[in-house]
DNA sequence: TCATCCTATGGTACGATGTACGAGTCAATC
DNA sequence: GATTGACTCGTACATCGTACCATAGGATGA
């Protein structure tokens, strides 16, 4: 269970922290932690996180954490949730109507992940966040208000959350080999015999994710939710 | 590098299965190592597969995989590749219309991949085999024969792509957990304050997991190719 | 004042893992 | 008989998560 964690910490105490950097760390916590969690994710991927490296960069004793935080899988959840907080739209977006809204939080979503590649990977396997929760939430919210029923909601949700996720995950994963992706169209290109169509697109080079995001997307909400116009498939 | 390989073993000889273990195992081979690996791997998950567990139930020395095999990773490599060959559709469905036999495609590769469930996670990740390729190209050749335009091509792919890794990786992991998605809902009402619309709806279960994937997919092939009698966008 | 307790830290040690290294076996070939 | 190349595997090591336990210091009560 959650090892007890210290809601307040009154203690300032005479912690030197402005002047000569030798010994005086701060003292951990929970934010701390996880923070630092972040960026050594950010810096190395999932991989990259040991409890050891952890501690190296808190300048704390590995098994210090462990009074933070129940396990390395703890650290986990903990960094996943800090980096999808949603402060919603901005003003100017919030009068406007419930697709434009909905756009906004998804794609603010996947850019969430993207700027933290290894949390995409991360997010179906993990138990659901608070931060996760809410953004299901206003989405549920939103689609009702746009007329959508209960009965059809769950599947509203799910399509959309699906899409979200392959589209990242997928992303994310290629964006961290370049390298791969060209060496793989290369391979492509010498088995041109059994791959000619793809081989022919140039499938796994230059493509444009955030269009493609985007226009799946569209075709999905239209599905849901048709817009008036009926507008069809731009581009 | 890859480790030289087999290509005939003509030693048969005496195999005994599973009484007296003492000592006369077939020889190893990659097709063994693999098979025992997707074996492993549907028991016990991807945490489950070590090195020495597939060892032993090789009935040979750990050492000795490394023979046939670069490393652990060209392990996850090989058995994702066997778990997702496609023997194409069914001759009945062949004469049929191209979004019949994409439909199928997808849907039998959705379930090849829920009935090996680590191998969704995997997939995103890893350089792509041959069969995964092969049902690239001819899921390129089909949409290509129903009119999409090289333009628009890869557009197409990578939206399916997407929405059935998603799709995929998300029921899996939901699947391996039922007991925690319960966990979650119950957690989720006693927080009915502060997510009132997912509450109610039972977000988290009882899905047709099935049927959401079904359905989204359909608007997804309508937004590519409209059929003629067009539920969806015109284009 | 001292004794006690809670919060918090971290050293040591253990079992598990992937795999480098190099010695071994055996059949085919010269 | 000697050599070679395909194949097997025991040993050893670095690295990991973390259980266990000793410790320190402030707060509290006597």
């Amino acid at each position: 269970m959650a090892a007890k964690r210290s809601g307040a910490q009154s203690k300032r105490s005479h912690r030197k922290k402005t002047d000569a950097p030798p010994r005086s760390e701060p003292p951990l916590s929970l934010e701390r932690i996880v923070a630092t969690a972040v960026e050594l994710l950010d810096a190395q991927g999932v991989d990259g996180l040991t409890m050891r490296q952890l501690a190296d960069r808190l300048g704390s004793g590995v098994m210090s954490l462990y009074w933070h935080v129940d396990n390395k899988e703890g650290v986990f959840d903990l960094a996943l949730d800090a980096v999808l907080e949603y402060r919603g739209p901005p003003q100017i977006v919030e009068a406007q109507d419930w697709r434009t809204a909905i756009i906004h939080m998804l794609e603010d979503w996947r850019g969430s992940m993207l700027r933290h590649p290894w949390s995409a990977s991360l997010l179906p396997s993990r138990t659901l966040g608070p931060n996760i929760l809410g953004r299901l939430e206003l989405l549920s919210k939103t689609l009702s208000g746009a007329g959508v029923t209960d009965a059809d909601m769950n599947v509203a949700i799910w399509s959309l959350w699906n899409y979200v996720m392959g589209a990242t995950i997928t992303r994310a994963s290629f964006d961290r080999s370049d390298d791969d992706m060209d060496a793989a169209q290369q391979r492509l290109t010498s088995l041109s015999a059994h791959y000619p169509t793809i081989e022919r697109t140039r499938l796994l080079l230059d493509n444009d994710w955030d269009g493609v995001f985007r226009n799946g997307l569209d075709f999905l909400l239209d599905g849901f939710a048709p817009r008036p116009g009926g507008v069809g498939a731009p581009r």
